[in-house]
DNA sequence: GATGAATGAGTTTTCATTCAT
DNA sequence: AATGAATGAAAACTCATTCAT
């Protein structure tokens, strides 16, 4: 993140913009390049490989996503109100920035190599383990339910929220991921609760 | 579906198994023939482009949603017990034919053609319509909570299904999908109702 | 050698001329498939890799290098007279076709990857047994002197022809390989018999 | 070799090293500098191009054979010892610094141009004829036997130091030059005396 | 002296597709 | 219904070289 150049951070954030729009397929070095309007060759003074290009941006996530998760664990609010933090910090991350969406929750991109699935399986582990964590003492606390067991709670949590910013971007982007966000965040509220 | 020859659906079902084992970008053409033991050319006798191979594979994803989609809503049973089907009818089909779960749920794999990602985003409004009429009529026989919207929950059910589902597939099928679905939907179904 | 294809042959053909012309470095696949009137993606029809024509040329040469070394060893000839055929036999080889006295004594053309240069070594090893027990029964019969061992008279015979294939083709051609040959050979039997 | 700089022969070694090691076809500038530790560019601060590199390098080993010769010619010795000295002059430099075995003897590895190859045939010539005009001197002498035309012991002679090069080279230097070429000359020694 | 950034031309190789047979 | 041979376009990547600093 803080270790890679301004021009490394560029070619990064093309190669995402160019997966968001349009798929892997056609984010290439040729298409990256030319979006940031140097020739091909130029991009390997900054990556040694596309392979280390998709392994940037997945590093990139991961350490955001422990960031994130380091942070909000310990502050020393409810349980609630630190998945509450989780949930939007997702929401405000994806509307300020849509391709991040079209990159961290659609796995499946990075797939056709080992190291790259592997990254990504990681983070996507990360993130589960935090949500757990957290509903674990939720539920402790009696703020959480306990007749629905911590595993299915997070599924379910992240479940929605990935299938909302899923049809959020299938759809052109065409509703308030904020306002869409914020309804589901009261349903998932009151089910995480128990009501 | 009935109107593919069975050279065809071999081709289809290779295309998939290609995908779920390797990603679309390893579904070419000569690794689908070199692995059904024909020429490439050969291909091209049962489908004018490869474009026609993965609309051809949506379109079975598609009838066979909507023929599920008319059983259900036309059973006489409860609206619970139609999601309940509904529900398990993917998880079945998935046990079945683990490479359908590795395209079903994975719209992104086709986004990078406006004709495939349209019908991608068909089948999902598809089968969430449905989902979301069964619950309106659960809500108005009071089967279902009505305090929360219909679309969250349809939202809430299909994204810890999907998420359930990529976590299996993301493990290498590493866990008891039916054990597992089982569990869910008791969670899901204390939700729905209310509990 | 017969289990190539006329193509297989022809890309062969045109890569050890390239090679014979140009050096190693223009024997491109551009190079070869331009020069042959078909495309580039034409080769890889036929060969799957640009190493494997590189294999296929050195596998040549290792089998017709076998076959003459049985054919000769096998004669009832004298030593003296089987050395000989080796020693023409190689003289008339490189007449007929000048690209072959390019590539088979060049050996650090194939330093760059070991699978070739590991070929090439064998290939080297090959001849020099044969010329080796060819002198050895020469010696033992008392048609070749006893008084340097017969490694040395080995080295000594090819490390001339080789020295005069070189210049030769260093020097375009410029004089008549078969007359000096000749010439050669008078010398080196004269050593030989220790005269 | 006097004129150039301590860069650049640091340069030209380096460049000489990378071809012994792995073929002319490693030896680029980025793997130059590289290995001496400067950037590419760098380069082009000593060398106006890389041709000039390697014509720097045979410029070096031409001058160096043009020392020799003249040393050698001028010593008051017999024609087998300045002969002698010419051999093991080559042994000797080659085991102190292997890595010109691998350039001296290789002329097709400057094949692909011809300021290259002409003056590889040029340094090729200029040692074959300080031979020929030693081996000429020993005949009058009657020190070398007369029976054998001077070209054809000089042709045996340094066809023979070449391919016992070649094969240590090849071998990974794997045996002991020093002795294997104090063998060889005995036997070289006996044929040019005509024993 | 040296470097970071860049590039045109070229490398090997793959892709979807076509065509004669 | 199938294949062998071919191809234009494009993929990732490398090369020698230049230029501003």
């Amino acid at each position: 993140m803080t270790d890679f150049t301004p021009r490394q951070k560029e070619i990064m954030e093309t190669a995402m913009k160019l997966i968001a729009e349009k798929g892997i397929q056609k984010c290439t070095i040729k298409n990256v390049s030319k979006r940031i309007g140097i020739s091909e060759p130029a991009i390997y003074r900054h990556f040694e490989s596309k392979m280390d290009i998709l392994l940037g941006i997945l590093s990139c996530f991961k350490q955001s996503t422990k960031a994130t998760s380091d942070r909000i664990r310990s502050s020393k609010s409810t349980a609630i109100e630190q998945i509450n933090s989780i949930f939007f910090g997702h929401v405000h991350q994806f509307t300020a920035d849509p391709t991040i969406a079209a990159v961290i929750f659609s796995e499946e991109i990075f797939q056709n190599d080992n190291r790259l699935s592997e990254k990504v399986f990681s983070i996507m582990k990360l993130s589960q383990d935090t949500l757990r964590v957290l509903i674990e003492k939720g539920q402790k606390k009696e703020e959480i339910r306990s007749d629905i067991p911590k595993e299915q709670l997070a599924l379910i949590l992240m479940g929605a929220l990935r299938l909302m910013v899923k049809k959020w971007r299938l759809s052109g982007f065409s509703f308030d991921l904020e306002k869409e966000g914020a309804d589901l965040w009261n349903s998932i509220e009151k089910i995480l609760k128990g009501g």
